[in-house]
DNA sequence: CAATTATGTACGCGGAACGAGAACATTATT
DNA sequence: AATAATGTTCTCGTTCCGCGTACATAATTG
């Protein structure tokens, strides 16, 4: 029927774990895992939370659409200054020295930060 | 809190009745009227099954987008990617996470970038 | 290698809330 | 005026959501 079959694909893409993406929306890891797995179907509430956090759409989610990031989110929309969030990488273009980063230059540069951060709060865990 | 308000709306432009499109969606009457007046909350299906009756995406019934016809702006929105060359932060911010970066971090990931164009072409520099 | 921790999976339970139908009010049609 | 159509609100039975928990496996640490 309707799987949500994109979810996982969605999460490992950004080698996050259950626990991390649970706590991010604030739900527990059994919850967040039923929806990946098909055992449990997600509230529009949380579907929306998802779709912010993994910066796409509930159509994209749901399967309705093909393009992950055919539409703005919400925090880019409201914000007036543009705010670039780098999981987003369809949405933006980065360069140094006017020369363009590759996505996985983004993505490695993302792990660094992700490393340093981990460093900085030891006892939070993702 | 997440109201569906826009329901009647695509309804009321229609000229259409509960009970008509309560039909066409195979539901009662009184549950498609409990979306509209936000009494109960569509499933995952139902809010499907009525972006697919009004032409519409899920994300613009939920209010996430603000145009209703948002899968024919997929080309259009591609283009309007943000370009932002690293070395002059003064125009926009960037995140990870949600979580903003410093311009340490920035610096850091700079001179990183820099670091690591010059390994991979060792013939040219100098 | 052993021990501990992280990660993924499955299940049972309490309770929230969904969906249908009925009853009623209001408006439109004849 | 009578009838039908439309919109609103309520109760009831049932579904199924979300959490906690337990367990299996993989990863990390000492």
């Amino acid at each position: 029927m309707m799987n949500l079959n994109r979810l996982m694909a969605l999460r490992k893409e950004r080698n996050w774990s259950l626990q991390y993406v649970s706590d991010q929306l604030g739900m527990a890891k059994s919850t967040y895992a039923g929806y990946e797995s098909g055992y449990r179907r997600p509230s529009l509430e949380a579907i929306t939370a998802m779709a912010d956090l993994f910066h796409t759409s509930v159509d994209y989610i749901l399967g309705r659409v093909d393009e992950p990031g055919a539409y703005a989110d919400q925090s880019n929309r409201q914000d007036e200054k543009t705010t670039v969030d780098l999981n987003n990488l369809e949405s933006c273009m980065l360069s140094v020295d006017g020369q363009a980063l590759s996505e996985e230059e983004i993505r490695q540069f993302i792990a660094f930060i992700k490393a340093k951060r981990e460093l900085e709060q030891p006892a939070r865990s993702k």
